[in-house]
DNA sequence: TCCTAACTTTACACGGTGTCAATTGACACG
DNA sequence: CGTGTCAATTGACACCGTGTAAAGTTAGGA
């Protein structure tokens, strides 16, 4: 969609992206946006259809960007489902800051724009199934804790990991990046490893 | 503030509490609730100054008719460290969907509404003593594990508690309430308890 | 020179919140 | 009986943010 003028749009991108991670969330308007760029509100809409479509465009290009999901690819050099649990969990902790802006924003619009609720399930919807792989490995190396079944384990990793959880713990108790991957980690292990070391 | 013609002022709460219950959260209009009373829109101004102050009387409301938030003192009855955690997260699994609709159209005024987040943080300022309260319970009884500060865990157990927790596990995972309870107890065994049985 | 595409300016509709002024109806008090 | 008061009504309006529409400008390319 929104064909030509590259680098117009990925001004308005950038400038979208900029403000988003700022942290406000949902509290950046199309009017901020345009701003930022140098253009009047009205020739977003030149770009994107609306709101919605340009913050979910703005999701694809911090994918861009940043190398996107596919880092959250299970890698092959995790033997066990520990290592590959451990990996998941460290590598999502790398990814979260990147979309929290734009998370929030999204999570906002989630009741009004159906679009938009739809973009971050599915986003959401990835991250379960690494987390359903990292579960699945520890249940092939026997190493699950037999309390949950697979899918209940991945419920709540998949919980365990949300971004309102990461905020919380981020910005309301203060741990810092490194606080939160390590402690996640060493929480996953207690939770889903059979053999608590 | 707002004297006067308790009747009409219960009858605005219990409608708004009801359309909140429903489940739309935020998306709850003054012109819903004054619809469903029965009055003018404008009416409700003259009872509340603003929505976000209905909004917080509500959850006022809320406490008055379900006995309200003493019942996450922890109960004498709980000897041990881990009785009381265990009691708490009962307590609080019984809670939770008494405050859900309002807990989530306040969270969505967060950003906008200082009034309404200070409401909102005010009672998850309660609960998280609840938390502290247990991890301490467990410290004093040296059960608490040594891989967290106290404060950690209070953390930890403080986000696993969380509304937006709640929320994803019951209704994108479709756990039933009871599932919720019984597992987050044994989550927090798990986590928290150093004598894993 | 003319066409096209990007962008501008100005204006407006809509939905939701909040304010205001004038009015009605009921009830109480002297 | 008249008067005052209080709750609620009616109708209008301001503000904000989103989205639409129409007409005009500017720059580049065929």
């Amino acid at each position: 969609m929104s064909s030509g003028s590259k680098s117009t749009r990925e001004k308005i991108l950038s400038a979208s992206l900029e403000l988003l991670e700022s942290g406000q969330g949902n509290s950046v308007r199309m009017s901020d946006i345009a701003a930022k760029v140098g253009i009047t509100r009205q020739a977003l809409y030149l770009h994107f259809r609306n709101r919605g479509d340009l913050l979910i465009a703005t999701t694809h290009y911090v994918d861009e960007l940043h190398g996107g999901d596919e880092r959250l690819i299970p890698s092959r050099t995790a033997k066990t489902g520990i290592e590959r649990l451990d990996a998941f969990i460290s590598a999502w902790a790398g990814f979260l800051p990147e979309i929290y802006g734009i998370g929030k924003a999204l999570l906002a619009l989630r009741d009004t724009d159906p679009e938009a609720a739809a973009a971050w399930d599915k986003r959401m919807q990835d991250m379960r199934e690494g987390c359903e792989a990292a579960i699945l490995a520890l249940a092939r190396d026997k190493t699950l804790i037999a309390d949950y079944s697979p899918e209940q384990a991945t419920d709540i990793l998949w919980t365990l990991l949300s971004l309102r959880n990461w905020e919380q713990l981020t910005v309301e108790c203060g741990w810092s990046r490194a606080d939160y991957a390590d402690h996640m980690q060493s929480m996953a292990r207690r939770l889903f490893v059979a053999e608590v070391h």
